[in-house]
DNA sequence: CAGATATAATAACAATTGATATTATAGCAA
DNA sequence: TTGCTATAATATCAATTGTTATTATATCTG
């Protein structure tokens, strides 16, 4: 049991890891791993706005508009007006990109293989459950107060913890 | 066999989610989570070098010297000069650090088990297994090529690909 | 031993990412 | 309609993280 304190480290290293290779892999198409997402997502949903991509591939607002310039200016996709909403801007991919969504599904599944290397199918699907159960657990924690001191000892003990210094909350 | 696809997104996700979580229970403690582990990695390894803590950690140097700068100012652990090596620094705990660890073990336990919740333990393990694999596998590919083109097709084709932009390559 | 190369810590700088403010427009509600 | 609040996109600024360079010292090799 005491395997699992290793559990944050070793997701955060694979994560890390796993995006290098899949960048490494992607080099000559020369896309980063959320451009790639981008594109992906955006097959799926051409004309949607760059709010809803953005919450579809899991980016907040700001980056995807860093993605989208940069990805109009290398030609893959483009803005156009929303007939509906003078705001929101319609996404489309181009002609260029086409090719490159074949490619990238390659890369990821080549990408995958190699980390899944010698781990059979069962134990990949029972693993893929695991975790997709956790991301459940975890994104219904987000806004959930934290209710600590189920041991009863108090932990705020006042002289001791003169509070160090405020800490970055993230969000 | 699609589930697969979503790997690279879910890991991500949960490890940013679960240090956010980890980070809010640590609140009245006013420690980040690579602050928490740098005490944890301390405590079992007084004495040594911010470089060797760094590794054993996964940080890397730099973010070790950021780390050690502020939690010495905090006066959670100080510098001593080696007297073996005029280079380096030996870490060690204070008297302060002692019950933020104590505090800390019972932080990280309290959000893995709020992260599993309804995971049986056959599966956590299980999970675990197969996540250590996985991450002996990524880190083999660390500095092994990329063997692309199993599949025999070109894709490297010429005309079509004039190269957008470089992209940076991280490390 | 002398010089070459490596290492520990850190500084200085660059790039990335995150948070906040701004502008235009939409949609609702009195 | 008139205002109030919300939303889309984006600019701006702040914090974080990554990269490279620097200094002192260690270690190796001829």
């Amino acid at each position: 049991m005491d395997r699992m304190k290793n559990f944050g480290f070793l997701l955060k290293d694979v994560s890390r890891r796993y995006s290098l290779r899949f960048e490494q892999h992607a080099r000559d198409i020369s896309l980063t791993l959320m451009q790639c997402k981008t594109l992906v997502y955006l097959e799926k949903n051409e004309g949607v706005s760059q709010a809803k991509l953005a919450e579809l591939t899991g980016m907040d607002a700001m980056m995807m508009v860093r993605i989208v310039d940069r990805m109009e200016a290398d030609h893959l996709l483009e803005r156009r007006a929303d007939p509906a909403d003078r705001r929101a801007r319609q996404l489309y991919l181009t002609k260029k990109a086409k090719p490159f969504l074949e490619k990238i599904a390659q890369l990821a599944e080549a990408t995958r293989a190699e980390v899944f290397a010698g781990i059979s199918k069962t134990e990949r699907e029972a693993f893929m459950r695991t975790l997709e159960q956790v991301h459940a657990n975890v994104c219904a924690l987000e806004d959930q107060p934290v209710n600590s001191n189920k041991t009863g000892k108090t932990t705020k003990s006042s002289k001791e913890n003169q509070t160090p210094r405020p800490v970055a909350v993230t969000k």
